[in-house]
DNA sequence: AAATAAATTTAGACAAAACTAAATAAAATT
DNA sequence: AATTTTATTTAGTTTTGTCTAAATTTATTT
């Protein structure tokens, strides 16, 4: 499998998330700043290595070994972005391009070593879920903290942006995954927060808010 | 830089170490596994980025740009295969081609926290010497245990053949880096010797005692 | 239901890196 | 020195993944 059917799988995996539907050709050239042209064509090849199923106009699905092989890049990808983090001590607003990388190293040897180095990790620096060798992975509730009510507590689990900018914004507020949040007023202008977070209390606007997965207490 | 590229340099770096003159387009196709006319062009396509300087029918000599392009590539190389050993435990003969994926991820950072995270090793698995961030490496002496003489005395610092099969080899005969050798007889009819290695003595052809770099006690 | 707009596919072209086959240059032999 | 062999380069082709522009299908309006 070559880097750019990988990637292609990938885009398709994530698209998979939010929809039932078949994915678009529109909506993976997006997400792969390519031309739509250049994404039937993958498509098709794709399709004939039985990785998707393809209907020209219909958009795509992946297939069985199509979204088992599109988990274990994945699982390389955060697995290496564990890494980055817990042993290179590289920041969580650093990995993404790298892991982006890395992912792509052909070796299934290789990532369940690396794997037990990293003592088996259920989630990845920005709390989401890591495929195990099988494919299975944790499933997220995705509640967001934006979706609290006044007096409710939460603890962070993971991020829905995971830009650079944002995490950064984040290291500044000093939150972080396992960071503890109480809903202390919500604004309903503009829906912005007041909330207590790790002892002290500040102000989140709504997107930060709907940007942030959080398990109730 | 793409990847062709960098195997191209890295060929010709290795090229160079054994001879003066440029290195010749047989040679590199030969290394890897290449038509003579597909070297050619590449050929033109380094010297066109000044990493290689070529004059047609005369070989190829690494510019100070591309020598220093191809130490970085074997510096990456070799911290993988430091990384790979050391951390993840695979054994000395697993490690190259591994490697060898590994060594074209693109990013400097990568590198030198890497080489932090290993403690700045100054050889490789199988005892080369790793360069440091500004291309700097120890130099071998590249002395061969064939070439002592009986009585002589010398400690493992290095493989010249890296393939698994001589170094499955080595592990059969409890052969590793810091081995200590004596020579006990030397057969003149086919250059076979008896050494006694770690303790115990053992007889080893000429072939195998032309691979192993030593350093006399 | 027809017309328009949007999404998608097809057709043809290009760059990178490889190849084969033919041409040319350098080296080795006679 | 002429001839043969070997090494190297040139010319033209292929594959992969991309592109643009045109054609076609599906969705949306009127």
């Amino acid at each position: 499998m070559t880097y750019s059917e990988e990637n292609y799988l990938k885009a398709i995996y994530h698209l998979s998330q939010f929809q039932k539907k078949g994915v678009s050709t529109n909506a993976i050239a997006k997400m792969l700043d390519t031309k739509a042209s250049s994404v039937t064509d993958m498509m098709k090849k794709l399709a004939d290595k039985n990785l998707i199923d393809y209907r020209p106009y219909q958009g795509v699905v992946l297939s069985a070994s199509g979204l088992y092989a599109a988990k274990m890049i994945v699982r390389k990808h955060r697995l290496w972005e564990v890494f980055l983090v817990e042993k290179l001590n590289f920041s969580w607003d650093e990995v993404h391009d790298l892991a982006e990388e890395l992912e792509h190293i052909q070796s299934e040897a290789l990532i369940d070593k690396l794997d037990a180095f990293l003592d088996y990790p259920s989630r990845d620096p920005h709390g989401d879920p890591i495929p195990n060798a099988k494919g299975e992975l944790l499933k997220m509730d995705n509640k967001l903290l934006s979706e609290l009510t006044v007096g409710q507590r939460a603890i962070c689990v993971g991020v829905k942006d995971t830009s650079s900018e944002f995490l950064k914004y984040l290291d500044k507020q000093k939150i972080a995954l396992g960071s503890d949040f109480e809903i202390i007023e919500k604004e309903s202008f503009d829906d912005s927060l007041r909330i207590r977070s790790n002892g002290s209390e500040i102000t989140i606007s709504n997107k930060i808010a709907s940007n942030l997965y959080i398990k109730t207490v």
